[in-house]
DNA sequence: ACATCTGTTATATTATAAGTATAACAGTTA
DNA sequence: TAACTGTTATACTTATAATATAACAGATGT
């Protein structure tokens, strides 16, 4: 078992990673929600408890709540709680697909001068989706 | 044309994005590299001239230009100059496969929360792969 | 020989972001 | 009343990004 590393319910945080906590809460949540692991009008630990679950600071749980509330993820009562949205996240619009596409661009670039055939990139995005998809098996019931 | 941006040769900055300058930069080679505009040999700007053309610091170049030549896309000569490695970039093995996928995740946990289906997505993806080899169409003789 | 170019190294400074530490406020709930 | 909620404010430390000079050592061109 590794040092630096908590893992509390679904979230799993890697503190040797260059990438900031507060990205990998909101990733760790959104994979959630992806996962159907996280319904909506599911309730999220208040910042405190978070905070006290997985060994941070409030503020830092706080900005992660923040940012998934700004974009349409999460509802925050003022007194009551931390919800997952209960009406769902919005749908993708073409902004969102350009935003993406955006994003991808570095690793495509990259993939391509190192010799990735375009099936073999998109096999590896299908098995990310079959991943997320794996624990929707309780559908059939 | 908006104020804090740069074009200089295939090179293009916002100065106003989040991202790192240096990231840019890198990401703009390597993607010249990806569309075959950058060949094998090709020369590089020095740092002091590349620097003073897009207008920033020589180090900031310089810090680009390490992380290139550390991943493999370009060799440095000393006392020569820059040069797109001769022998071209190495290919991709399991290890680069599996960072791209953990890379790759937070933006397909995101897409499916949104809606996006699985063919769309790839959709993206394969228009990105058509869109860097539209310039290899020289080719042809 | 001299000046000019190359990457490299060193030092210092400024600005911003990440993360933590306390503390307090205003409502809710038990 | 006590314990909880999100929120706000302030302060501090640390790390990174970017800039500004300056110098060194080797290569090149005149």
């Amino acid at each position: 078992m590794k040092e630096r590393e908590r893992d509390v319910m679904f979230i799993h945080l890697d503190f040797e990673s260059e990438e900031p906590i507060y990205t990998q809460l909101i990733h760790q949540i959104i994979e959630g929600i992806a996962k159907k692991e996280l319904l909506p009008g599911d309730p999220l630990p208040s910042v405190r408890a978070m905070a006290a679950d997985i060994g941070i600071n409030l503020h830092t749980v706080n900005k992660a709540y923040q940012h998934l509330k700004q974009e349409g993820f999460i509802l925050i009562h003022r007194q009551k709680g931390v919800v997952i949205h209960p009406e769902g996240v919005s749908k993708a619009d073409a902004t969102y697909m350009e935003k993406v596409k955006r994003k991808l661009r570095p690793f495509i670039a990259e993939s391509i001068c190192r010799q990735v055939s375009e099936e073999d990139f998109l096999k590896q995005c299908q098995e990310l989706f079959s991943e997320f998809k794996k624990d929707k098996e309780g559908d059939a019931k």
